[in-house]
DNA sequence: CCGCGATATAGCGACGTCGCGATGCGGCGT
DNA sequence: ACGCCGCATCGCGACGTCGCTATATCGCGG
């Protein structure tokens, strides 16, 4: 049964989030641990692959101190995870359904 | 053409959000307007039709008041708009690229 | 042992959202 | 004319995040 390959159509099934406040919620922490303009371009970029502190800070043009802050934010909510190598911080997403996500802003596009 | 059923590999492609910061900007707004688990839901039920405010209010089982300042921020974003008819406003989806994010979220498995 | 690079955290004032209760307000039926 | 219904808004105190600066921590080479 696994693999219906995603209908066309797809019918909103609906309810999945309508009925089940606890996973709405989850949800709305994912969402809300993400809706930051900083955090959005650190998660994008940890997508691509890992990095550490001063390559995020220098990449996004923003000083150090600030993306350490969301770095611990995203921490917090276990949506990524730091790895200590040759003294550096390396970060990592940690929560997979974050490519999902960032996979389907990508596209929704922009006007 | 349409249907190039999503790769599984899709590539991230990468930097549309990486480099374009208006971009991360606007989509870390919707997503800001969005992570509330009412707004999830009620984002959740519009999406299968529209509702009037007491209709929220009931399915979701929170007083009408909240379910009103909710709608005001979904609003302030421009996210859903009303009609006033027979005396009920009538709410619907104002914002299509929230129809994908639902649906992203519905799929993205509460595990 | 000391300094330095690489990160993390504390403290600050400002702001927005939270839930809640109460109140404002417009339209319709009697 | 009046009151009720459907909805919006206000005011409250509490809380979390915002950007920023300054300081603390840790590991390593000299």
């Amino acid at each position: 049964m696994a693999a219906r390959p995603t209908l066309r159509h797809e019918r909103p099934a609906g309810s999945a989030l309508v009925r089940d406040d606890a996973k709405a919620a989850r949800i709305a922490e994912l969402l809300k641990a993400v809706a930051h303009p900083l955090r959005v371009r650190i998660v994008a970029i940890l997508c691509l692959g890992d990095q550490h502190v001063n390559a995020l800070a220098e990449r996004l043009g923003v000083p150090q101190a600030i993306v350490s802050q969301q770095l611990r934010i995203l921490r917090l909510h276990d949506l990524v995870a730091a790895t200590r190598r040759d003294g550096f911080a390396y970060y990592r997403l940690a929560e997979p359904q974050l490519r999902s996500l960032v996979s389907c802003m990508e596209k929704c596009e922009g006007r």
